[in-house]
DNA sequence: GTCTATACATGGATAGAC
DNA sequence: GTCTATCCATGTATAGAC
């Protein structure tokens, strides 16, 4: 197989990529620090990828791809607010601790006036809601949290408050976070979880009545 | 008075460098970017700031304390949860339309592995939480909402969820963001506004007995 | 004290070697 | 087809002019 040194030659660079991203930030990255991580000529870059942007945005929709695909089972089977919870703390611990919570969030501010990169992080962005928003679609349909409230918004707010999280990280001294936050929402949802139908058209009255 | 030259030559510098984050992101700043947007030689960012970093500290620094002191009064008479939001509201399109959001959370994503910058963010981050705790603890204390969540963690993710939504923008085709999600909120604020007491010992037994 | 001209370092991109 | 040597642009920092 003669191409198969492409490929690796790719994924070096696919790998030294993400590293320099989570380890130094969106700032310090260039083909030079990337292919340094990778041990490789920084002209590699350019060859396989055209420019640093295009590397970035492959990288960024290879390794969402691979971390989005371990957690389809145990969000398939997922049937309360409290359930889906418990999945987004493992997401969010495993995540972290992979850096990949990290990774796009430096991808993103990177796509700050940068419509290539905007639109390789927005795919990267929707393999997570689309994994996530069906769940959520089942849910509010059952709950009167649907009443306010859509699954796009709220895989929104959830994705945006994991990065926003995120990037507060190095400016604080003591390390709280996400993880803090998705405990005390465990009574919340369980509460939410015991609501059933007849609560539904309670809240639609009142939300009604304070509308208008 | 002969330091007035001084003077004005690091407010433009400032200028400039808040309006070159603003328009190009973090990545694309430099001490040339910068002094062009400004029209002076680059090299005033290092006689007068030491380095491109202690400018662009001192700039969020500045730019954070001027905002946020347009909102204290504001903030002050503030004595319900749908009354925070309406703030809230105007702060949000506000900020953003300045440019401010965006400022903080690219220079957020520059404090990624740069303590010196991360120190300052965090301080200007502050700035706009001491504003806001305060209301907030005075809502929570009389509110079931308090048996929940702390004043200091509500802003926390608050501010989290306005710089993940302003990172999150340019991914999208239309510009939906965080005003929608605080139209929203408003009818819930004033179903929390409307609970009195004894809705704060029910919510209490409640979340006891589930928490156990 | 304020600023500019200039030196040196790093980054992006390609022509041509293998 | 894959990769490297090399060129030019951009970025940082300072020595010295005003």
């Amino acid at each position: 197989m003669p191409d198969d040194r492409s490929a690796a030659t790719r994924r070096t660079l696919v790998d030294a990529a993400l590293a320099t991203v989570a380890e130094q930030g969106i700032a310090k990255v260039s083909a030079r620090t990337i292919a340094t991580r990778g041990g490789v000529n920084q002209a590699l870059v350019f060859y396989h990828f055209g420019s640093v942007d295009g590397l970035l945005a492959e990288a960024c929709l290879v390794s969402t791809g691979e971390r989005v695909a371990r957690y389809a089972d145990d969000l398939a089977v997922v049937t309360t607010f409290a359930g889906l919870l418990d999945v987004a703390a493992r997401v969010q611990v495993e995540e972290r601790e992979a850096g990949n919570v990290a990774v796009l969030a430096q991808m993103l501010a990177g796509s700050h006036g940068n419509p290539a990169l905007a639109d390789a992080v927005g795919r990267a962005l929707a393999l997570w809601t689309e994994a996530v928003r069906p769940v959520l679609d089942r849910l509010l349909a059952a709950s009167p949290v649907g009443e306010v409230f859509d699954a796009a918004t709220l895989t929104d707010l959830a994705a945006s408050a994991f990065v926003g999280l995120e990037l507060m990280e190095p400016t604080r001294e003591s390390p709280v976070a996400a993880g803090d936050a998705l405990v005390r929402l465990r009574p919340v949802a369980e509460l939410l979880d015991g609501l059933g139908p007849l609560a539904r058209r309670a809240v639609r009255g009142v939300l009604r009545s304070r509308e208008r």
